[in-house]
DNA sequence: TGTACATCAGTGAACGCGCGTTCACTGATGTAC
DNA sequence: TGTACATCAGTGAACGCGCGTTCACTGATGTAC
């Protein structure tokens, strides 16, 4: 064994980090392999002794994320209802909105996705399940609508108010979607208010 | 006046007609000049009789939009909450969803304008605007919410909605996420059922 | 311990293709006379 | 009415660039002896 072992495994995980902020910021064809190689400390050729395509890497962070997002809502069932609406406030938030390496893919790569293979949108879905699933565990089925549908619901909420706030030209129409759509969001739910708490999600 | 006035301004229509639908299919980047041309019964070089840059086209196929949106939305005040949840619920439908040529850009090319300039967004926020004061004129501000946050909330949740239907992988989840948004925005909103009507947005 | 060797992660030049854009040309049409 | 002409919408070959991918090579490292 010429290098050790984890050596190789280190290189490849440094190229996805560095992949997935900058598909995530620019989306995946306006990425290229050079840049990606160039953030890892790289060159262009040792691409291909990690992945077979461009677009096996870009599954690779989606996935990648997926898993991130799958054990954090693993036992969402023990966050309750406060810890719930924290999530959703912080997901519908100009913090989120800016923090543009790290931001959910599900805000801004839905286009990409729609348009790419089966396993990039298998790994998109992983996504949105463990979103959905966060809030569902968190909700009365008070109303006329089952936990499954308010969590489902709640996350379109969520993703469509950050598309719409990212995509829109005047920062104070994003402020003001992002508000309204915690209001409503919060309201429609009827989560009670959430202070000084802590989500890990 | 070597042909009729109106010849050149036709040929830029059917262009920017066949430009929209092929934009709307598969965005920005992923359709070429020649495509749309072609579609158009055009060649390559012509192109540019019309349009200046590609971009430029891309502006013009959106501001085309927001300005039908807009003049459907011109007298909402006049619709009444009925037609409003109906305009809702035609939004966040299967029909819609499967309405790949002429489905709200809102859905389907947020990424693309996101990265595009400014003046592909300020189309793109006209877009979301109409769409927004259609609900806002048809709402009551009876809870803690103003009928301003309620319009531009319910269309955070078309928006979002539509967009995971059209990206996740499993048309039956799919179909789950559009029947719990409309559940969810209607019962939010305190809108009565609508029956047997016609709305022309 | 030191040296020769094998492995393979990483290099960087080159290839090939697609596509936006340019440009010299064509030919259909309306106008002048 | 008919003919020559000017205009300009449309043509299609060519250009140039970016980028995904390939490939022969390099050189750092662990192993065998």
């Amino acid at each position: 064994m010429p290098y050790p072992t984890e050596h190789k495994q280190q290189t490849r995980e440094r190229i996805v980090v560095c992949a997935r902020q900058l598909f995530n910021r620019r989306g995946f064809s306006e990425v290229s392999i050079d840049e990606i190689m160039d953030m890892a400390g790289l060159t262009r050729g040792g691409f291909y002794n990690h992945f077979e395509t461009k677009s096996d890497l870009y599954v690779e962070t989606l996935v990648d994320f997926a898993m991130q997002r799958e054990s954090c809502a693993k036992n969402s069932e023990h966050y309750g209802p406060e810890v719930a609406r924290q999530i959703f406030e912080k997901y519908v938030s100009r913090q989120h909105l800016e923090n543009l390496d790290d931001h959910c893919p599900l805000m801004s790569l839905s286009s990409d996705v729609a348009r790419a293979g089966p396993k990039v949108r298998a790994a998109y879905q992983r996504v949105l399940e463990a979103l959905a699933s966060v809030f569902e565990s968190n909700v009365n089925a008070i109303n006329t609508l089952s936990a499954r549908q308010q969590g489902l619901a709640i996350a379109a909420t969520c993703v469509g108010a950050m598309v719409l706030s990212r995509t829109v030209d005047d920062p104070e129409l994003a402020d003001e979607i992002c508000e309204a759509a915690r209001a409503f969001g919060a309201d429609a739910i009827g989560w009670p208010e959430a202070n000084n708490l802590r989500s890990n999600l």
